[in-house]
DNA sequence: GTTAGCACTCCAGCATGGTGAGTGCTAACA
DNA sequence: TGTTAGCACTCACCATGCTGGAGTGCTAAC
């Protein structure tokens, strides 16, 4: 559709843009690129990558930016794909190992490092797993008024708690309490866990009603639909570098917007096309972010999708690098996880 | 030092910027305050405090607004405290409620409530506890290949892992492994487990190396040092909100700062004061924050600072609301750490 | 001690005009 | 037919100058 010439031309325009964020003119154009092309050349091919849709113009007598759809053409056709080095593996991998301590951490960390690396603001969702499945709960004692109640589903701990009691606690109470529940939910998915079931069992375990609320409220707040996803931030001081965010009413609506967990859970969560995908200014369906770019990824833990990970940032942000680094973030985080446990 | 006439000028001045951040003239304070004075000698009066030090003028003809020393004078002796109504604390406690599960998750809590309810940004410095006291090791099963560990110290778990094994895990062996750590190492703190002794279990548990390696390495990571802090950041888009912070320059340095995490650390632990610390404007020994002020106060556990939360702002902020409500949350945070344990 | 009046100051906002970068169009050229 | 030079035109940007308003300090009268 675009002759070899155009190509040229439009990447030429796309990456000066990238690196400047200045509109960018045919004389420019013409003094960088080595082909000996006069400027009025030049400005010819741009009016017609603009009459295209590729290209467009502040105003009259500005130079031209690059519109959405310039930015695609430039994403699927002419990026040259940069890998990301050894060396900022390495730097990533030493990061994770010097912060990170358990699964919380990882997610917290990895929105730390891939802000930093991408120089973007960087958020995740992870999904905390409501149909894992509920195998059995334990209670270890502390002292003699303390216990700590460990909810253990399928893939690991699924809450723990400490029960405080103002008498002490007889460990056998405990232990009965463990078995009822134990017998009655093994096996269950906790969000399948019926009230009347609860209800059934209140009545035997009344003598034990706080430990067993207790547990209630743990299966509660695992179900409970907003908890059920978290979303980790980091980074957002990188807007402030764009000089497209020069702006603080901009700067603000952004940040506002992404304080607004369920609307970024959202966002994330509106394609479920496997691998990485990226949504381009326009393409965005949430008009606060129609300047904005999104570059996300999976990860998966069991073969399921666990979370995602995203970067943001304006649509002039360099394609290529945060793409591979989201890619390389999303495999080594999966493994992370896996090797912390959910 | 001041008669009463000046004192209710200044805390007039004082309170209408804190609302407005507005230079304020003499005509409208005139108009504010229902005393029957003329503007002219309220002129006289602002005069006289400008050249007590408690006024400055951003230029000629422009109003007063309040200098450093004009807020110290104001904390120290005009403002009216304002406590935190009931609706407040049951709308705190309903938020701490409904998002926290482990000691992590109340840090993080912690400075988002606190920025959402003061409209500043929030932090907080906590000490990871490396002085915690080794109780037991507990491994609870979860399929064929893997269980997971947990290390309970004094006030609660430490740090649990999966452990994961490519043959079928034998609980007999667990069992082992666990009776004999336990045996060696109970009641002794976590920093303070030689490695002597370690390598004296090792020969004795080589068939169970794999297993007695991951109880190292939690021994390890709840020592290392560069773990010893942890700083949490909350509300840093408040800034964006306050008038004062309008320029987008400004707010980068004050956000690059905040992200610096052993600064921050650094100037918070400046002051070994207990209780709260008001530290205004030019007070700050860090120039970078000259025009905002920080109020914070510590939170102890078992009689020991465990950390401190603050609130940072623009010099025009509500302190006594803010001093108030830090107080309360710290008061309350410390009750849920010990709950959770650390 | 308080007040009214007045001259003075300075910022903010607006209009004005010049400059430079960039464009579109036309006509000439290969 | 594609390329190029030339030229008129557009528009953001900046510096300049002007004006109104808010606020002050000072003085003189009450």
């Amino acid at each position: 559709m675009l002759d070899e010439r155009k190509k040229l031309i439009l990447q030429a325009i796309i990456e000066d843009f990238i690196a400047t964020a200045e509109p960018i003119g045919s004389r420019t154009i013409a003094r960088k690129m080595n082909i000996n092309i006069s400027a009025a050349t030049i400005r010819n091919e741009m009016a017609d990558l603009e009459h295209l849709g590729f290209l467009e113009q502040p105003h009259t007598s500005a130079g031209r930016i690059p519109s959405s759809k310039g930015y695609r053409f430039y994403v699927d056709c002419l990026m040259a794909p940069i890998g990301i080095s050894d060396k900022e593996v390495a730097l990533i991998k030493k990061w994770y190992d010097e912060r990170t301590r358990q699964v919380s951490e990882v997610f917290q960390e990895t929105v730390r490092i891939l802000s930093h690396t991408t120089h973007n603001v960087a958020l995740m969702v992870a999904r905390k797993d409501a149909k894992d499945i509920f195998k059995y709960v334990e209670f270890l004692p502390l002292d003699a008024r303390r216990a700590i109640m460990i909810v253990v589903g399928k893939n690991g701990i699924l809450d723990n708690k400490i029960i405080e009691s103002s008498n002490d606690i007889n460990v056998d109470d405990l232990r009965r309490v463990a078995l009822i529940v134990n017998a009655a939910f093994a096996g269950k998915r906790v969000s399948e866990i019926s009230i009347e079931e609860v209800n059934a069992l209140q009545s035997t375990l009344l003598p034990d009603a706080a430990v067993f609320d207790s547990f209630l409220n743990v299966l509660r707040n695992t179900n409970k639909k907003g908890l059920s996803e978290q979303l980790f931030l980091g980074g957002a001081t990188q807007l402030l570098n764009q000089p497209e965010f020069r702006d603080v009413e901009r700067v603000r609506s952004i940040l506002n917007m992404l304080d607004e967990q369920k609307l970024m859970c959202d966002i994330l969560h509106r394609s479920d096309t496997v691998g990485t995908i990226i949504t381009i200014g326009h393409e965005n369906k949430f008009s606060g972010i129609r300047d904005c770019s999104i570059v996300q990824a999976e990860f998966r833990l069991d073969d399921e999708t666990t979370g995602k990970i995203a970067v943001l940032g304006p649509t002039r942000m360099h394609y290529g690098k945060i793409i591979s680094t989201i890619d390389f973030m999303a495999k080594y985080m999966a493994e992370l996880i896996k090797r912390y446990a959910a």
